[in-house]
Order: structure tokens, then C-alpha cells, then sequence
DNA sequence: TGATAGACGTAGCGGTCGCTACATAGCAGG
DNA sequence: CCTGCTATGTAGCGACCGCTACGTCTATCA
């Protein structure tokens, strides 16, 4: 029905900032279905189980990540590495992106730890920000270019890593670092 | 009484076990009691409630994780930047180092929830870890020495990531890169 | 008009959570 | 012998978990 899909959607929606703002640990039915504004028995009228529920939201919230940061990066022009480096990071510490790396964090946890949905959809996350960075980068060969954007994801999430558990300054370490050896790569 | 904290320590030693297989997400009290041979209510006997039992099994788990290294890359000499970063990541692949690296990732993650005492120990772990790849690390200067350190943890924890997402490849990718980069470096 | 199917709420299932009250058993000191 | 402390088990509290059985109301269609 119409209707059906129409609120299935606006609770994807709510849910998704839900999730943004509490964490996969807040994301549990009940709290699920308050802040979509509806019962926990409509939610599981609207989706199967809760693993549908979680499939739903991260999708949409993986595509809003996106959105966000096409936002705060646009892909008008391609960048030299310490220079999209520098702005990648500065977009990410904005409140808003914040919660999207928050929520990715708890992701690759229980990635790792092997659960699904959360494996799967955080590897075409992973996926989508590589080829985000790689269209906003500089670079000789399209080889090069792919191997650049690769080690600026992994920089980016140590970075982020290294945040979370209140070590900044070595993340800045890190880019001061980087940014001097890609420099004086690019002089050669 | 000697007993007492004899049993202390027996407990902490197989709830770390626990743990490093479990993940953090198993940390409550009644399969950590069963881990420990004993029962919950004994538990919070020897502890006063689960953040003093966590505290504790993770500053252990801390320790172990060093030994643990030291002993998959002795401290002989100083390497060089790419040859490090190679042998770090290597070690971390084997079993037993991996589930550290799990674990390592959970914190992180509860870490940037800012849960307590999670952020704290992670953050210990981090200088722990930093100060680890600063003494095995060639450079000319301390300051530079300091600041590669800081490139070589950002990258190995967010290839550690990519890892975690099913995205090894990707963080293969970043090793050569900046193994490129870094020897170009040094040949300058 | 009456049958059917969709939309929704209530109440509750069996389970786990961190934590605690209570009882007891052993042993030390007065 | 009594008192009181340490050590330990049992049993349970109230909250929350994912999920479901069941009933009711309403809209549609023959």
C-alpha cells in the first residue's frame, strides 16, 4: 500500500537520526520505535525483524554521508593529497559529519566481530568513501591515483580512530607528517 | 586476605581469555563469572561493580597486548619506516594479535561514546602503542622519529579498520603507497 | 449488507541485564 | 560459649531485550 511504504520511509528517516545521534548500542525496538513516533509492534508490521530494521536505516544513513560530505567537499576540482587530506579531516571534525564517524566506528566493530548486516554494509561504505576520495584526488595515473585515495582512507581512519579514544595530537602528528613526505613526493 | 586477592587475580587472568575472544560486547557479569570459574555474586565480592572489573581486565588485557608485541617484533634494533610498517602489520594479522586488534577496536568505538572507563584505557593503550612503534622506528632526529611514529599508528589502526570492514585490500594498497612515499624519502 | 483483509494497540512471553538482600558456614577473639 | 567478621551460595529485584498472540477497528468489495 501507499501508505505503508509512505511511513515505512518517514520512520527510516527518524530512526536514521536516532541512530546518528544515540549509537548502534541505542538501537534497540522500543527506543527505535519512539523516536520514529510509533509503537514497536508497527515497527515490526513495517519491516521483519530487527535486522531489516537495522539494513534500512544504515543504507539510508550511508547515503546521507555521502550527501553530507559532497557537501562540505565538493568534487569541483581534483586536489593534491596533503591538500584534500587537510580538508577531508577539517569537513569530518564538523558536529554534523562527527556522528556520521561515530556511528561508522561502532560499525567496524561489530564488523569485525563478524556480524551481519553490519559487515556487509560497512564494506560498501568503505567502498563509497574510497571512490569519493579517489574523484576528488590528484593524481599521474589512474593506478596511482587509486593507491593515493587508498592511503588517505586508511590515514583518515586511523585519524578518526586515534580521536575517539582522545589521542589527537598524534593524529595531527600524522598529518603533518604525511602531508611533508606526499609534498616533497610531488617535487620529485 | 592473600586468599582473596590470590583469587582476584586468577579471575582477572581467564576474564581477560574471556574477553579477547568474546569482545567487549560480552563483557557482563554472568558469562565473565562463568569464565572465571566462579559465581556472579563472588564477582562483585572481589569487585565493587563492573567498571572496576572491566578497569581492571582491560588494563591487563593492555599489558598482555605489549608483551604480545614485543615478542612478535623484538626491540633488537631500529627499522626503517616501510620495513616497519610491514613487519607491524604482518604481526597483527596473526591469530593471536588479531584479537587484540578487535578488542581494540571496540574500545575505540565505546570510546567515542565517551564511556568511562573505556576512554581512558584506550587512551593509555594508544601512548602505550605509539611509544612501542617510536622505539623500533630509525629516523634522524627524535622530533622526526616522534612524528613517523605517529604516521605509522595512524595507518596500521586504520588499516586495521579497513580490515574490520572486509576491505584488506584496500588497506594492502595504502601499505604500498606509503612504503613508496617513505622510501623515496629516504633516499632524498 | 455482510465478508474479508489491512492497520494498529495491548499485553505478555521467556530471557538477560547489573546488582542486592539474605542466609549460612567457618573461624578468631574476648 | 558467645560475638562478630570473612567468605560464599541462593534467590531474586526491577528494567529492558526481541518478538508474538490476540483482539479490535476500519475500509473495501461482492
Amino acid at each position: 500500500m501507499l501508505v505503508r511504504e509512505h511511513r515505512r520511509e518517514a520512520a527510516i528517516e527518524r530512526m536514521a537520526d536516532h541512530l546518528l545521534a544515540q549509537g548502534l548500542g541505542a538501537a534497540t525496538l522500543r527506543p527505535l520505535a519512539a523516536a520514529a513516533g510509533i509503537s514497536d509492534r508497527m515497527l515490526l508490521y513495517y519491516f521483519a525483524d530487527k535486522e531489516e530494521i537495522l539494513a534500512a536505516t544504515l543504507t539510508r544513513i550511508a547515503a546521507r554521508m555521502i550527501a553530507e560530505l559532497d557537501h562540505a567537499v565538493p568534487p569541483a576540482r581534483r586536489r593534491a593529497f596533503p591538500a584534500l587530506l587537510k580538508e577531508v579531516w577539517a569537513a569530518l571534525e564538523s558536529e554534523s559529519l562527527a556522528q556520521y564517524m561515530h556511528l561508522w566506528l561502532d560499525l567496524a566493530a561489530s564488523a569485525a566481530r563478524g556480524q551481519r548486516p553490519h559487515r556487509d554494509i560497512a564494506g560498501v561504505i568503505a567502498d563509497g568513501f574510497l571512490a569519493w576520495v579517489e574523484s576528488r584526488l590528484r593524481g599521474a595515473t589512474p593506478e596511482r591515483r587509486a593507491r593515493s585515495a587508498a592511503l588517505l582512507l586508511a590515514v583518515i581512519e586511523g585519524m578518526l580512530f586515534l580521536d575517539a579514544v582522545g589521542r589527537r595530537a598524534i593524529a595531527d602528528d600524522a598529518t603533518i607528517e604525511l602531508g611533508a613526505l606526499a609534498r616533497l613526493h610531488d617535487l620529485a
